[in-house]
RNA sequence: GUGGCUGUAGCUCACCAGGUAGAGCACCGGAUUGUGGCUCCGGAGGUAGUGGGUUCGAGACCCAUCAGCCACCCCA
């Protein structure tokens, strides 16, 4: 047991899990290129005060959640909760926001939570944030390329859309009062959590997992019937658009989410996979933000995706990554080491798609052969002293039958160029 | 913040009515003096999460603490 471990909801991601997070994170990057957004990166902490306006003062990321500390000259900063707030704030004191932007970002959240599985304290999220799109257009584009993303992944068939609008600030306004007066005549049927949320943010009792209290909620008012026209027509025609382009999609009337800022349209990719959390990514509209940050009037729509979840539902499915070189080098000794890193080098400058791994630290060609078997190469390159005299390598086959043959320079850069040749192949 | 379960070798786990630790896999070496994957043989590796208590004696019992897992809350 070592003297030091990472802090409690923090994790090390080591070498075996990285390929499925560079996969994961290399067809995320490829989506989102291939729809025209760019990326933005954003300082990890930010003032308070920032994330509690934007968020919400009452929120519970607010509340309890975040990592706040004064720093030494007294500010009141935090590290980043969620990525929606910097990335809005990035782009208004740029002044980005005169014609539409579509951005996107990757990197560490933190919450301090109680850890569990698909939670830690410090996570990871893509988020994708598009300005100046008022239409429903962009919600269906933003949940098409979710789709696209789910598609390469392998995880579209595992995956439920569940879609709401909670309309207008306005007309939310109208529903949260209704709600709450409809909810206090059965203050005493409520759960203890749903009757003190009945004074803090009453709209989040409506997804509360007590019986007695969906009890209740069955005969409440619904968000639909105070729906200003507006709202109403938006998500009619994304219903529309989502239909047309043959996404699925599930009416969830109790999808509200938890962050203020939304407005129109939420919705959250879910699974059954994974069990309690099961929600993957989320989003919404947030139409208000851009002016209450001090910019135009301006409308934002977007999304965040947990990258901890997806790479345990891709664990689940059984999806793997494998990094494996192409060549093993093993040498037989100290000269032949030292004309196996020269040749080492050249082919990595002439065949640059080729992996090539060069045992070092010595050893029986018998240990090289068994670290090269490990390393998952499909190749042994040997530099014994016959080769080294001969001017010549031997390439010994480890994933396949095949004997052993040795090359002179011209056979082997043949062999090479056949070799780069495949392994590009595989790579499209 | 609340609740339940758990904490013995790198990993997965055993032993134990309380008498000072063992297996499989992984690792290293050998059988094959220039060649891996299978097999066989050998080796290394643990002050039993940490601190305290009960006891002649505790990894085993009790308490505390830390950590992990799962769930609640909430969210990605």
């Amino acid at each position: 047991m070592s003297q030091y471990r990472a802090i409690r909801g923090m994790v090390d991601i080591l070498p075996d899990d990285t390929p499925l997070w560079q996969m994961l994170e290399q067809t995320a990057s490829d989506v989102l290129g291939a729809h025209g957004y760019q990326e933005i990166r954003t300082p990890i902490v930010e003032s308070t005060d920032l994330f509690a306006r934007s968020i919400g003062e009452v929120t519970d990321i607010v509340e309890k959640e975040m990592y706040t500390f004064p720093d030494r000259n007294d500010e009141n900063l935090s590290l980043r909760p969620e990525g929606t707030a910097s990335t809005v704030r990035a782009m208004v004191q740029h002044n980005l926001i005169q014609s539409p932007q579509r951005v996107w970002y990757m990197g560490p959240m933190f919450r301090y939570e109680r850890p569990q599985k698909g939670r830690q304290r410090q996570f990871h999220q893509l988020g994708v944030e598009a300005f100046g799109i008022p239409s429903p257009d962009l919600d269906a584009e933003l949940l098409l390329m979710c789709r696209q993303w789910w598609k390469r992944l392998g995880i579209d068939d595992v995956l439920t859309l569940e879609l709401n609008t909670i309309g207008s600030g306005e007309s939310r306004q109208h529903y949260k009062t209704a709600l709450s007066d409809y909810l206090r005549g059965h203050f005493d049927a409520l759960d203890e959590d749903s009757q003190r949320r009945l004074e803090t943010n009453p709209l989040r009792i409506l997804d509360s997992k007590s019986a007695s209290t969906q009890a209740v909620l069955a005969d409440a008012p619904a968000m639909t019937g105070f729906l200003d026209d507006e709202s109403r027509a938006h998500h009619d025609r994304l219903c529309e658009l989502l239909t047309l382009a043959g996404v699925g999609f599930v009416a969830n009337p109790n999808l509200v989410r938890g962050l203020d800022y939304y407005n129109k349209t939420v919705f959250e990719w879910t699974t059954d996979r994974l069990g309690a959390q099961a929600t993957v990514c989320g989003g919404g509209r947030y139409d208000g933000m851009v002016r209450q940050f001090g910019g135009r009037d301006t409308a934002g729509c977007g999304f965040a995706a947990g990258l901890e979840r997806l790479i345990l539902l891709l664990q689940t499915l059984d999806v793997e990554a494998l990094v494996e070189p192409d060549l093993y080098i093993v040498s037989s000794d100290e000269n032949a080491l030292g004309k196996a890193m020269l040749e080492a080098d050249r082919i990595r400058t002439e065949f640059p798609a080729l992996g090539v791994v060069q045992h070092l630290g010595g050893g029986s060609f018998k240990s090289q052969f068994k670290r090269a078997d490990k390393s998952g190469a499909a190749w042994a390159m040997v530099f014994g002293a016959e080769e080294i005299a001969q001017g010549t390598v031997t390439l010994k086959p480890l994933r396949s039958k095949g004997e052993q043959v040795t090359l002179d320079r011209e056979g082997l850069n043949q062999f090479l160029t056949q070799l780069e040749a495949r392994s590009q192949d595989v790579e499209e």
